[in-house]
DNA sequence: GCTGTTGGTGTAAGCGCTTACACGGAGTGG
DNA sequence: CCACTCCGTGTAAGCGCTTACACCAACAGC
């Protein structure tokens, strides 16, 4: 390609490659010269060679980063955060989706490592911890985000699905509910939201409610939904996520049923729709952003050869129109 | 990191790095060392270095791509197709989103530029084909996605927006309305489905309808729809995306009009959530995962020294519940 | 039997950088 | 005024690969 190397640079500058190196690099070199190598760049338009920089220093500068699911928005949230975070130190990632499937994410850690990767940080990974390290024997530095098994060697980040659901549960609960149906997610999320809905009725001396499996969609959360109404009893619905909460309206709707009249429903996740369905949905806001910026600062420590701290941040209920107090209660 | 590198292959294999090189690369080798080569690469755990190989090959085989916003699942849907055709012919790609801040962009196509990728895939690039050949002078061949721009010198793949809003706007004629209204979208997707829009009407010889400015987000949607309803009268709308239809319903709802008793509405994108809104969302659907893989086709062909033709894709459309016969017309 | 292929392999020269090491000169203290 | 330090710089050895070139059989054709 004929491209400008560092040999140019320093040839026009008068001075050695090393020095144009260290000029670049913060390494020790007196200011005048440091300005005659930077105008030099300047003028031939140098742009120094990330993979040779990598192979010579054996530091990538970069981290990858695998996630569920590109067309999540919560996940491309994450990656933002994630992106903020490494920027400002002169980190960038690569990112690609492993769509839940574990044999493509096998093979995308090995194209990571292939590029030298400095960290990883794995989104929901359902490679267990401990299968990582033994099919990566040289892994280097990880952190997790929402990871999926129980092993916690690695830094962690998730949001507190039980405290959250249990937040939205003792709403409905406040709101004088006392048959609060549930419908529940996939995976531990689906779990942890679940448990937080169990130990809220529990608190509060109400019985369990009606429980219905759903898998994150609008369809699961239809036909979850359709199912409740037909056999069962219920004021008020805990959602495990927005999506389903979207056919939750649905099935409500084309059963005659009023929300929040006839019932009251709670989401989870405050996607953008939430706030303009009919009625708004009430629902809470997971910090993604947030999530991928400390996982992002995470690696930055791990790499500064620091210990981060796992995190589990909370999530934050937007109370909106699709819950309303049941009359004499309470 | 004392990685394996391809001097522990040869020698456990008994043959030189040449050898192994060529094993792996499809040179000339005779079987039986092949064999032997890539038994000792399973033994050891080999795995070739990226960043050497690109170095010393000056082919990176990864192509770059900028999206403007991660946060979009019409283009996690893109990145999508993009992966799946290259993957095939031995490809990756590194991508990020621009948050279409065009200094933002310039600085990714610098880092990608670094990273030496091959080819690079724009996604709604706000940056001129001219003004990046000039700023970048040694710019690997390209390929644009919903261009924003009027140059054409790279092989471009976009839907036909005004074909599409053609058809939105003559659904709603066909349906025997005569005021329909339009809440514009932004950029050059606004601009063509606007036309798409004006042309229906006046080659139905129906008079242009209202129109309000959006922004192609909820709240958008929401506001212009509002205008609209205080200050016009008119019994359809067509609104440039599906964010902004949401918008609409609220506003339609709050302002005691039934969708699609008062007013109806077709949308542009057929996100999830428009086949679960009440009524259902009458849309058009984008190809977003088939414009991914062509502009990925493309780029393999590029890179195969063929001219991939620019292609203009359909969308679909999806007839839903949003759109009333009007009464005794027609 | 000799020259001409041709397939399989090794040797070694890079690819564009970083960095250990060496080196000279200027500044310091005794 | 000498011995030290320290700073700024250059020299050169890699980093882990690919690949042009050379080389050596083995085999064909004459």
């Amino acid at each position: 390609m004929g491209r400008i190397t560092i040999y140019e640079v320093a040839k026009k500058a008068g001075v050695s490659v090393a020095t144009v190196s260290r000029a670049l690099n913060g390494g020790r070199v007196a200011p005048e010269t440091k300005a005659k190598v930077l105008e030099a760049i300047r003028a031939l338009g140098y742009r120094p060679d990330r993979m040779a920089q990598t192979l010579a220093s054996g530091k990538s500068r970069t981290v990858g980063v695998v996630i569920p699911d590109s067309t999540g928005p919560l996940y491309g949230l994450m990656l933002r955060g994630l992106s903020d975070a490494l920027l400002e130190h002169g980190y960038g990632y690569i990112g690609t989706e492993s769509r839940r499937d574990p044999s493509r994410e096998a093979a995308l850690l090995d194209e990571m490592l292939a590029r030298k990767v400095e960290a990883l940080v794995l989104v929901g990974s359902g490679i267990p911890a401990q299968a990582l390290r033994q099919r990566f024997p040289k892994l280097p530095p990880a952190v997790l985000i929402e990871r999926e098994g129980q092993e916690t060697a690695l830094p962690t980040f998730q949001i507190d699905n039980e405290a959250a659901a249990y937040r939205a549960t003792r709403l409905l609960l406040e709101a004088g509910h006392t048959r609060i149906a549930h419908i529940q997610g996939l995976r531990r999320a689906g779990r942890e939201r679940e448990r937080g809905y169990r130990r809220a009725l529990a608190d509060a001396g109400v019985p369990l409610g009606p429980m219905a499996r759903g898998d994150f969609t609008e369809e699961g959360g239809y036909r979850a939904m359709r199912a409740l109404i037909q056999s069962e009893t219920f004021t008020a619905v805990f959602v495990a996520n927005d999506r389903m909460a979207l056919g939750v309206y649905k099935a409500a709707f084309e059963a005659g049923l009023t929300i929040p009249d006839d019932v009251s429903v709670v989401g989870f996740d405050d996607l953008a729709f939430a706030a303009y369905l009919n009625p708004p949905l009430t629902t809470l806001r997971q910090p993604a952003y947030q999530l991928g910026l400390e996982a992002g600062q995470a690696v930055l420590a791990l790499l500064a050869g620091r210990t981060p701290e796992s995190k589990v941040l909370p999530c934050e209920l937007v109370a909106r129109a699709s819950v309303k107090h049941k009359g004499g209660v309470a």
